[in-house]
DNA sequence: CAGTGGTCTAGACCACTTA
DNA sequence: AAGTGGTCTAGACCACTGA
């Protein structure tokens, strides 16, 4: 598959054939909703059997890296409000139904990142982040205030973008006006107590108890690009968390 | 694979061979940690090619139903400490470590299911459960206050048996003992503020916020089989989610 | 209709474990 | 050395899509 590797690899094959791939995608070689060429050119191409692209696509689906659709081929995955929501956005109510929260812009500036920021984020000392506040309600009532913040340097111009309104997902505005693709994120959930401001957003006493997420979000390359502090009533929503 | 199906199955035939596999280990034709067959006794037995037994088995591990070890067999995947805190508790200190909570049991006893137990256990009303209240240290201070009811008629002797000390780990027991596998988990998370008992047995005030996670655990047929409601202190730990 | 991914097969060889 | 799962190949046929 390759005839003069700088240092040979002794993976598996399917393993080298879908590292290719993955690094093709990274790069941008094949954009999100791209399809890919089929496993027939791609096995001719890298000299291996069809099976062993096959396997390589398999694994890729399996990560949501690429979708396939039969008698259509292989594409890149793109977020969409849609998938963004659900893998995203974990809040359900007492049905166990996972409820659509509208967006109400509170904030949006730029600023130095401060300690947590850049430890998050893990930029330089006195580099730039935006930072957007939003509140967020489930049938027109409040229910999250939430802080993100994103190095400037990866989105240049969203501070100016908000004048006409951001998306209620933001993953799929940096993907397709950014080229950054949320591709994983970790959670902390901590209770804590409202502070007189949360307090004043959300309707309720200082000191009541909330369900505090903090959220780093990664790139393909497993680069932190968000950074999320949410706080949330849970007296009719739940984080619901699925252990397999 | 089946010379007279009682009713023709189109399915693909790997997902027949797996379901059919799946099978046998839930009625406990192979027990845990015993080993299977190989795939060529298997694809013989079935009537298959090797591959298609390949497929199905490799489905099953990646569903954690099996373990696959080269060189040896493919094993039926059996709970152990280790992997019962590895997939069901998810509290972590600052630095992302998991931690080892130890287990300080508080109460024991059997009782006439409530309504939150009869329904999260999909019991029969007047139906029996055993009670299990225990608090929960890390490092040796208090961080955890549960309550774990189960049906009583899946674990008959279970309240006896804690005399002799319950381990700290339940999981591995109801499938060692009573051949109950805990297959998945839902998890519900909420902030809460502290009941003047919680308050009590973790030091601090009543009202102080608290991480409530709702558990219910389900055995290989999707059966309800516990229901854990756990407050948490969250000044040292914070329960880690991992969206990929 | 041609092209795609999805299934199934058969066989070769490799890597690892146990005896 | 024998037996296991892991990799890789080649080829057949099926199911679905879109021109």
């Amino acid at each position: 598959m390759d005839p003069m590797p700088q240092v040979p690899d002794y993976r598996p094959l399917y393993q080298q054939v879908r590292d290719l791939l993955r690094r093709r995608i990274v790069d941008g070689t094949w954009r999100p909703d791209e399809v890919l060429p089929s496993e027939g050119r791609l096995a001719a191409e890298l000299g291996v059997s069809q099976g062993t692209v096959r396997k390589a696509l398999d694994e890729m689906a399996a990560q949501k890296l690429v979708v396939r659709r039969q008698g259509r081929g292989t594409f890149v995955a793109a977020h969409s409000p849609d998938t963004t929501l659900f893998h995203f956005f974990h809040m359900v109510d007492r049905a166990g139904e996972r409820q659509v929260p509208e967006s109400e812009l509170l904030d949006c500036r730029r600023g130095i990142a401060g300690p947590a920021e850049t430890e998050a984020l893990q930029l330089m000392p006195g580099a730039m982040v935006l930072r957007i506040d939003r509140r967020r309600m489930i049938g027109g009532a409040p229910a999250i205030v939430e802080r993100i913040a994103v190095p400037q340097a990866l989105f240049p111009d969203l501070d100016v973008l908000e004048e006409d309104g951001l998306p209620n997902t933001l993953y799929d505005l940096y993907q397709k006006r950014y080229g950054v693709t949320v591709g994983r994120a970790t959670e902390r959930l901590r209770a804590v107590a409202a502070t007189a401001e949360d307090a004043d957003h959300l309707g309720v006493e200082p000191g009541a108890p909330l369900l505090e997420i903090e959220r780093i979000a990664r790139d393909l390359d497993d680069g932190p690009v968000e950074w999320r502090l949410s706080r949330c009533l849970t007296d009719r929503l739940a984080y619901l968390s699925e252990l397999t």
